[in-house]
DNA sequence: GAATAAAGTTTGGTATGCCAAACTATTTGC
DNA sequence: GCAAATAGTTTGGCATACCAAACTTTATTC
């Protein structure tokens, strides 16, 4: 059906930001798409063109311009993507929102389908785990802002995640 | 004192080939770039004359190719973020050796110096932490081949964790 | 040490993706 | 409703990064 050719970063950059401004504003225009982007309206001009072509989106010169089926569907992915790997840069290495963002924004074209659902099974099995869960993560901050680590933390942190766990069992079974 | 302007993911992959052939066989040539990269070697050429006036490489028509001390500290930059990449994604996410490898050649020119800093230190804390380590990662497995997933798998599961730990203790005060 | 092969270079061409600026269409504000 | 402002388009140009093919230099082999 859809053609299997990849697009360029750059083309599914303007895919992402037209699927933004339909939810945003219900129809994407030049402008916004242009200061989206950081380029001018002339390059968005040729590159809808482009996107029309591969019937990405509907475009008449002058319209409004929407996705089609096939575009939306794409665009959706590198939005998936985009939020997953932000989420992981964010929530479980700590990065700094902007930061965790604009190399999100990089690496969504550089990560396959693959990579991406694998990232989303281990960020559920981090969450899921009796060993990990939030508060593990929350540890993790304790690893890079110190230099020398105390064994009676992790001593302390270790029980307090075994008693959670048989607190949560009971809880479960009283149900 | 070098220049400060990113290098286009072309140039950095030049850079890191050109390394890569200095180690294996002491010396790059135009034929052998050009076969890692899978271009011709008249681009090759090209190539080579801007990372030459980017003062990145040591290049004369029909020498040998070095690189600076300048294109090394790069190139050798660029090889880490590949190698910590792929050793998540294999190690950790449990992804294939070929697969890895894909997504680590273009995540690692999208990942800047702190998000793969911070990939580094979140690796050694998995390590690290008593609550994790290479069986919590190996248990991943069986987070993504299975759907359901056994309780009591978890309740035994984090007690041999805490024995581990335990033993780990007394070994090491045993010293 | 010439002929041949292999490696390296050069030139002209293509595609992408951008800018600058002239131009056209549409919207707005009086 | 018309002038001015805004939005959109078109054209020509630039930089990157590649290929194809003609060409030159270096290496190999007899």
């Amino acid at each position: 059906m859809s053609k299997r050719k990849r697009l360029s970063e750059s083309l599914e950059d303007y895919l992402e930001t037209i699927l933004d401004l339909e939810h945003q504003q219900k129809v994407a225009r030049v402008k916004d798409i242009a200061d989206k982007l950081g380029v001018l309206r002339g390059t968005v001009s040729g590159t809808l063109k482009t996107l029309a072509e591969k019937n990405l989106i509907h475009y008449e010169p002058y319209s409004f311009i929407t996705l089609t089926s096939n575009g939306a569907r794409i665009a959706k992915e590198i939005r998936r993507r985009h939020k997953v790997i932000k989420d992981f840069l964010q929530n479980v290495l700590l990065m700094d929102d902007d930061k965790a963002d604009e190399n999100a924004c990089r690496m969504e074209h550089a990560m396959d389908k693959e990579a991406i659902d694998r990232l989303v099974q281990f960020i559920d099995y981090i969450q899921y785990c009796p060993r990990t869960g939030q508060d593990w993560i929350e540890a993790f901050v304790n690893y890079f802002t110190r230099n020398e680590h105390q064994s009676e933390d992790c001593r302390q942190c270790l029980e307090d995640c075994v008693t959670r766990y048989h607190e949560s069992q009971s809880l479960a079974s009283d149900r």
